[in-house]
DNA sequence: GAAGCAGAATTACACATGTAATCGACAGGG
DNA sequence: CCCTGTCGATTACATGTGTAATTCTGCTTC
């Protein structure tokens, strides 16, 4: 699967929640801290559909854009990517250090805890 | 803290193993399957100084090469990016989504449990 | 039917990144 | 003293990315 850059994700991020859309729709779906205009947002449509992640359907004289690949396919190899490179593939590796960065609020503790429990049987 | 690019952190994760180094030892330190040539090493600590991540001092005309940050705090902040943009900063997503790719061995899991029982003492 | 508008397609341009080669300075071996 | 190897510094060049503007083409509306 090709790699997203940051800004195509704000694209993916839309069309995955709805889809499919025009891309004068997603254009209005992308975060305003964007900045983005109408042209820029084609842009991205373009270059996704090359990497083969996004597919389209004409209607009429427009395209519909939906995802191709789907959401935890990719965040599941991005996070894999990056578990990898930082902490040599280990998880635990990964949780101690958001344990060590406080990043782990008591509700979150519960919840995996609850989560990792599940697991177990 | 400038963002460190893939390459480049492949030069950092040298360093923070073991530095001060020269280049020329940076180069042979750095994994095998990059197959890089010393002057792009070169190239890559060069832009890692512009960027203000590594250090260096003279050591007669060569330099010796150290980070100038903690690979703790870059870790911290690459993986609190990678979980807020596929997460929505929620961890226990990401660990649910480890979950539900098999990423978890018991083992893991273990170790994880083992982990949080500590905080919360 | 001409003019304009709305879509996608094409082109643009600067900065980042991967991957070097080349340059200019200097140190050490003959 | 000169040659050569070794440094860092500078330059190179293709591809990716952010951020559009421009072009081409066909539908709508006088």
């Amino acid at each position: 699967m090709e790699r997203i850059a940051e800004g195509e994700y704000a694209v993916m991020e839309v069309l995955w929640n709805e889809a499919p859309l025009t891309a004068a729709d997603v254009a209005t779906r992308v975060p305003e801290d964007r900045g983005w205009s109408l042209a820029t947002v084609k842009t991205m449509l373009s270059r996704l559909l090359a990497k083969g992640v996004l597919a389209y359907e004409e209607e009429g004289r427009r395209y519909l854009y939906r995802p191709a690949i789907r959401r935890e396919d990719y965040v599941a190899e991005e996070s894999g990517r990056l578990i990898d490179r930082m902490f040599g593939g280990r998880v635990p590796a990964l949780v101690a250090q958001l344990a060590a960065r406080d990043k782990l609020s008591p509700a979150d503790i519960a919840e995996i805890e609850t989560l990792l429990k599940a697991l177990k049987s």
